[in-house]
RNA sequence: UCCUCGGUAGCUCAGUCGGUAGAGCAGGUGGCUGUUAACCACCUUGUCGGCGGUUCGAGUCCGUCCCGGGGAGCCA
């Protein structure tokens, strides 16, 4: 193996006058005259690094004149500092190996932009852009400050269980998992319907009632023929969950969260960040900045139906307490009045799952949803209810066989205790860091009706 | 799943009133001693999304299916 030396440590050490071995792919080459300038990326940051190489390489004329965008390419050479703009330094190349070709005439990649919608036909290729790449880095580096976020306040994390026996109401269809062996006398491999979870909470409630705080973060899917650009049929959701909390402390760390993981990509991903702000979204940063520095604006769900009606926007939907809020009616709060993330709490418990805790005035349920500019809900979660008889009975309203799910109201049985958490799309979160419009490009390998190539 | 707008060269797109298809970029060849989406000259590229219909004639009109964008529902 060789020992090579990645470009990101290159760029920020820049060991001038040592000889370095760089691993990568050719972006671009240019000639002029008796030597050539080659861009090489290899995916540890956003810049290329230059190389300079000219005809005294043995294969110059025969392999390094043909190297073309996406050839693979090891190269030996001289870090100097580069007498033009547009790098600091720039390697001189003493040997230049070429390991992998990529023949122009087929290879999808251009040196020009691409459009996303292009991009997603091959998956397999578009982590080797700029922007998809970025995506990555940035995805990689924000799932472990989701990590160091909990662990850095002692929550345990829970690897729930991916098939499950147990559906969560109101969180979408289930993907059923059987043997394949269809037709004849199908058995249930479980000895019942299993299906791929919809959300790890149910399970997650179980060891926050042992460990105290835990969270999970895993794949989650849903069955639902959306065809959104916020919408994945398989996707990653972080589910923390804490006993002996109640709303407001739920409110507040998931507000902490976000803010937490907002600043960690700005410190951490600088030159990607930057990329998103000039090509993605304009004013991105900014964006963040204003985010991490203001507290999230909150109403209940009565002060927002109030807003609703005395607003002078003409809405497509009606507004009506007891009726849940449309889209334009979430995007306008967080849009137009707030113009920041906003915590909208205590919706009709006619409107929300069994789970949720019935408030004393018998009507709302200690729900929180929490509402961001340009993507809408990012965060949905509730303090849930700890209390055997009333749980029972909003189970039994909701037409759920109660033997099915005893394990968890047993939770309530024993060393019942008040809790809450919340479920954060992680995808959503991409978007909303990226300022990617469409939720496909926030994962490697978006899964949507119909979708699903490699 | 519904509404809406699209699908034309490898990519991005133009194509008038129905008359048989074009531009930029990419790619190829040659030139250029420091380039930066390099530059200059020349050259190549088409199942006009699929199927069916109307017509002397369909990229263009009609039907239908597939795929994509935007919006909605469901939600994270």
């Amino acid at each position: 193996m060789v020992m090579k030396t990645r470009i990101k440590n290159i760029l920020r050490e820049k060991p001038l006058g040592e000889t370095v071995i760089i691993c990568g792919w050719v972006r671009t080459r240019r000639d002029t005259g008796g030597f050539s300038f080659i861009e090489v990326s290899d995916g540890s940051c956003l810049a290329n690094l230059q190389i300079i190489a000219d005809d005294r390489l043995d294969n110059y004329q025969s392999e390094i004149k043909q190297l073309s965008t996406g050839a693979s390419v090891i190269i030996e050479g001289e870090l100097k500092a580069s007498p033009a703009k547009g790098q600091e330094v720039e390697v001189h190349a003493t040997k230049i190996a070429v390991v992998g070709k990529a023949d122009p005439e087929t290879y999808p990649l251009q040196k020009k932009r691409h459009s996303f919608e292009f991009l997603r036909e091959i998956s397999h290729l578009r982590p080797r852009t700029n922007a998809l790449g970025a995506v990555g880095r940035v995805r990689s580096r924000l799932s472990y400050a989701v990590h160091q976020f909990f662990q850095e306040r002692g929550f345990v994390q829970v690897h729930t269980p991916i098939i499950t026996t147990s559906d969560c109401e109101g969180a979408g269809e289930m993907f059923q998992v059987t043997t394949g062996k269809a037709g004849g006398k199908e058995e249930h491999f479980f000895g019942r319907p299993a299906g791929l979870t919809v959300s790890g909470q149910l399970q997650a409630e179980v060891y926050a009632l042992a460990l105290g705080d835990v969270y999970t973060f895993g794949p989650t899917f849903r069955a639902e023929k959306s065809n959104t650009s916020r919408h994945l049929a398989e996707f990653w959701m972080i589910e923390p969950e804490m006993a002996f909390c109640d709303l407001q402390g739920n409110m507040q760390i998931a507000e902490e969260m976000l803010k937490y993981l907002l600043a960690d990509a700005m410190t951490h991903c600088p030159e990607d960040m930057e990329l998103f702000d000039k090509f993605i979204e304009k004013g991105l940063l900014q964006k963040l900045q204003g985010v991490t520095e203001q507290e999230f604006a909150h109403i209940t769900y009565t002060e927002a139906v109030d807003r609703l009606k005395k607003a002078k926007k003409q809405f497509e939907f009606p507004v009506e307490w007891g009726l849940d809020l449309q889209s334009e009616h979430e995007r306008y709060l967080t849009e137009e009045v707030f113009k920041r993330p906003l915590t909208v709490t205590d919706y009709p418990a006619t409107i929300k799952p069994f789970y949720m805790r019935v408030s004393d005035d018998g009507k709302t349920v200690a729900a929180m949803d929490i509402l961001v500019p340009g993507i809408g809900e990012i965060v949905g979660g509730s303090q849930r209810e700890e209390r055997y008889d009333v749980l029972a009975a909003r189970m039994s309203g909701a037409g759920i066989t109660l033997a099915d799910y005893q394990w968890y109201l047993d939770l309530r049985l024993y060393g019942s205790v008040p809790h809450a958490g919340f479920g954060l799309g992680f995808e959503r979160l991409i978007q909303f860091v990226t300022g990617m419009t469409n939720i496909r490009e926030a994962i490697a390998f978006p899964r949507t009706p119909g979708f699903a190539p490699c």
